[in-house]
DNA sequence: ATCAATACCGAAAACGTTTTCGAAAATACC
DNA sequence: GGTATTTTCGAAAACGTTTTCGGTATTGAT
């Protein structure tokens, strides 16, 4: 039982392969009771295009990749549907890969991607991404490029972020408005331009309410887990006991924080406040629950998509293409933990 | 700048296409000097195979698809998880596709896929699914196919599964153990196998222990959600005020249940003892602590994939292939819930 | 030097599609 | 009926690779 392919139903029918091609593809020099034939025989043969042939012929795939730190990941794995629904509507399918937060990893699977000679690619940065060579032979090779989220900002692409700094900036202003005087930050990694600008939106918010900035009260994330949550709200705690609100990266550690606390009985927030970041689905389950930034995952991997496409399209009509940076909305959620 | 194509490499070597491929491809008859010369200038240019032209010709494209029913979701993107993994490591890819819990979706996927020409196909079913034409066609066509967690039994194929209602089965003799004597159940929907299989594992735990079942004690979800835990612990409680254990489908409901009986302050395990599914991550992170089934979701995708590619391999050299059903271990996870 | 065996190379077909361009057939016009 | 125009069709090239098979060129043996 072999597959069904134009040059069988050019022979059953007496024409040439090239009619039934265009038959198919409504070209308009095709009379139509030709047309018909080859249609009905078609579809009565249940006939689908080879893509394979396709693919050489016209030179695209329809398949995009995707390159993410990882997939287990209640923020990735959101945007990851956004884009998978996005593309799908579109008629694009995407291949997913993940760079498991090491820049060698990273360097391979954009290879792998440029050989696959997808369509076009939607990444993500790892935390350890500090060279940027393989991104920058992405736009040398012309491949369509969009950056959602951790991004570089000197690579010139279409990007889809949030103003981290500036939600940073009101969530540390929610919880001085709550009363906070004296406020910790839990930030992340070095490397990462998002963790760097929330780290810079938290001190500018001191700043403005003319609180000191002290850099011990600024505990440094390496592997962004639940278990250092833990530890750095012990570490916080012994160090600094008046500490009265904590602003951190993002939900998952805060949730770490606040089962070390309920632990050893600390009241949230009467005796300390709390506020995450990225509106994960655990922190409004989590007791009490977590007040957070709202981070619009979904909508996130929708616009990376979109942007995406465009770009693919320009390069198909040989358009010229301005890239362009679409920046996401966010919004404080409050929950117990501020209260 | 275009591609480098070995057309482009023979003619600055002055040799033909054929000579260029074999040298690239180790084949023995081209001899040591102009192999080399080949290998430097691809290097130097370097030169990547069309991969189009490769499907095209070798008719596979070293890539499978997956289908299942959403993305943002514990279990199903640790299995994603370690299908990627497996997939790369044996040099493939893999596209992902939802279908939503949706049979009408789930049918479009799969013919996407198959237009798509992939190598073969993973998928865990909808809830919905109920009619199996679509699947059948997958083996039809003979498209090298493996289901995972929610199987059909009717259709041939290999599957990768745990022993559900033994599961079932030890997780409610778990809360027997431990003094309960009116255990209810919040089971999954009605359709899925594995739903079907926890409750008979329910229901046999209690008759070998000598507790009679009582049908009202069960309680159906339709979406298998939080909420749906939140709404069902009260009606427990209120229809049956001296129950004294509860088995839950999934962790996420089991945690709404939690999350309610903290509400209005029953004492779990004291008053009530609660045991979940999946080992969801979040299950050590509530409060209290929740107890559960542990399902290995990344070993899952892991042997889902190389089942796969051993049909994929016995397709290739036109050997014979039966298909194979590896059952993997579960275990209890005893925590502060039914302590 | 002759013959056989081996080493090395390339022509060509094939994979299945899309698209250009010219030719043939049908229709229109006078 | 003859010419001009429009419809309709198909030959052929192209996309880039893999692989078969036959043909030289080279080596070795005698």
């Amino acid at each position: 039982m072999r597959d069904i392919t134009l040059k069988q139903i050019a022979e059953t029918l007496g024409i040439s392969i090239t009619t039934v091609s265009k038959a198919l593809k409504n070209y308009p020099d095709v009379s139509p009771k030709t047309r018909k034939s080859v249609l009905d025989l078609a579809t009565s043969l249940s006939y689908t295009p080879n893509s394979f042939a396709v693919n050489l012929r016209t030179k695209e795939s329809r398949t995009i990749g995707l390159i993410i730190p990882e997939v287990v990941h209640h923020f990735f794995s959101s945007v990851i549907n956004g884009i998978i629904d996005e593309a799908e509507k579109n008629g694009y399918l995407v291949i997913i890969l993940q760079s498991n937060e090491s820049l060698e990893l990273e360097k391979k699977q954009v290879e792998l991607l440029m050989n696959k000679r997808v369509d076009g690619i939607i990444m993500s940065l790892s935390n350890e991404s500090n060279n940027d060579e393989h991104i920058k032979e992405i736009i040398r090779k012309e491949v369509p490029f969009v950056m959602f989220d951790k991004i570089s900002k000197l690579i010139p692409c279409s990007k889809v972020i949030i103003n981290d700094q500036k939600a940073a900036f009101n969530a540390v202003e929610h919880l001085i408005q709550k009363g906070c005087k004296k406020i910790a930050h839990i930030r992340g990694p070095v490397n990462p331009q998002n963790a760097i600008d929330r780290f810079l939106g938290y001190k500018k918010a001191l700043e403005k309410n003319n609180i000191p900035f002290d850099p011990k009260l600024v505990y440094t994330c390496k592997n962004v887990t639940f278990e250092e949550g833990k530890e750095f709200a012990q570490q916080i705690i012994n160090e600094h006991p008046d500490v009265d609100g904590i602003f951190i990266i993002t939900d998952l550690v805060a949730v770490g924080v606040l089962a070390y606390f309920n632990e050893i009985q600390i009241k949230v927030p009467n005796q300390i406040k709390i506020i995450g970041f990225s509106n994960w689905f655990m922190s409004q389950v989590i007791t009490p629950k977590l007040s957070t930034v709202d981070q619009p995952s979904f909508e996130m991997g929708v616009q990376s998509f979109a942007l995406l496409l465009e770009e693919i399209n320009a390069k198909k009509e040989v358009a010229s293409f301005t890239t362009r940076t679409i920046e996401l909305e966010t919004s404080i959620i409050e929950r117990e933990s501020t209260l």
